[in-house]
DNA sequence: TGTACATCAGTGAACGCGCGTTCACTGATGTAC
DNA sequence: TGTACATCAGTGAACGCGCGTTCACTGATGTAC
């Protein structure tokens, strides 16, 4: 918490080896777990020592906090971006949550192991948790702010509530079609269909929106 | 894979003690990961040492294995009875997947601790993984056997389909409802509503049943 | 436009802690006769 | 219906491996004059 973080650095040099750093581990977390990623194998990939870590962080957790904080940081403009209010006049639900959709899957899919890693830490780690608890209530606020005015065209009986509850469904169906494809039967169910179209049909259908 | 994975008990004393160590488990893992359970903390709970672990196990791992294979048997038992055909003579599909959603919360909730790790240690386990994937895979085909009768109910263009990518978000919708509540805002927003009712709605909604 | 000095960046071997695993042992249960 | 013996069940201290962390050191970059 107020524990200090990491130390930014001062030269150039110093800065082109943190990006490398971080480059590297999410390489890593695409084929293995946070715990199971070591700092010496994240680190040879860097082309770095062990020591060059440790001037930078006080410790291996602080590597994905600082991973987490770059990450949530672009979804939280992202999301606000999409969700812009004035770049939907008149626009119907079913193409906001169109679009917001595609753009979640195309995340999701691009950083797949950060966002894996990032799950399953979240379980353990109270940092993690609260800047992806941040993420999602500010994303949910926005879309209900957005799809609210448009309430005649949602049918279920309790709108707001619906458009939170839609929101988890959609997050929970993207990590499961997305992100933890292993317990599925192969080939696939979630491949060779138009994910973002699905999903979004899912949300619609849910809210009630024809 | 084809290692010996645990010698079953061969006294009344033992199967005891097989079982204290197993409900023991269960009990630490409502608390935490697997790979942060100890197994001296795990031992003590269930009152044994850990020497008594190892006479019974070959390692850690066949732990959560053996808890996994009886979880999994349960489920499978579980959703046969409720999917199975003479259960439902002319039963409307809303019917169907309402009672299916409504045992799957129920087990989901009593069985977090459990779920919560089989599906972490999933990512990374093969045997796991395995099992898991069978399981989806035959309720997936039971759904879809007992559903594409009534195929006339549902509007989705691909109701088989359809179908199956409502199963995999069935199944998300309730890891993040009731598994993995930390990055929800509180109070959790899935408190304080008919969860089943709601993700009953969100099924039928996505297959277009009306 | 060198020279001296301070700070930053990075090396890589050694350390040490936590926790899974082993092992020599004691005690309990079952079986043969 | 004891007695001897084999096997099973469980103890708890010691071991050892993996991996995060430290630390004494070298080299690079920046600043003062």
């Amino acid at each position: 918490m107020t524990t200090p973080r990491f130390r930014p650095p001062q030269q150039h040099r110093s800065q082109e080896t943190l990006d490398r750093i971080l480059d590297a581990a999410e390489r890593v977390l695409d084929d293995k777990s946070f715990s199971e990623a070591t700092l010496v194998e994240i680190m040879e990939r860097a082309g770095v020592t062990v020591g060059a870590f440790y001037r930078r962080f006080p410790d291996k957790n602080a590597l994905l906090h600082l991973m987490d904080e770059r990450f949530f940081g672009e979804l939280y403009a992202r999301g606000d971006a999409v969700l812009s209010p004035n770049r939907w006049p008149d626009a119907p639900i079913a193409d906001i949550l169109g679009e917001f959709t595609r753009e979640a899957v195309i995340i999701y899919r691009e950083r797949r192991g950060l966002l894996r890693s990032l799950f399953l830490r979240a379980r353990i780690d109270p940092v993690i948790q609260d800047t992806a608890r941040q993420v999602n209530a500010h994303l949910i606020q926005r879309l209900v702010a957005l799809l609210m005015p448009r309430v005649a065209e949602i049918r279920h009986p309790d709108p707001r509530r619906a458009i939170e509850l839609g929101y988890m469904v959609l997050v929970g169906a993207l990590r499961e079609t997305t992100l933890f494809g292993e317990v599925w039967p192969t080939p696939n169910l979630a491949d060779g269909l138009d994910l973002t179209g699905e999903l979004t049909r899912v949300y619609l259908g849910y809210l009630g929106v024809y």
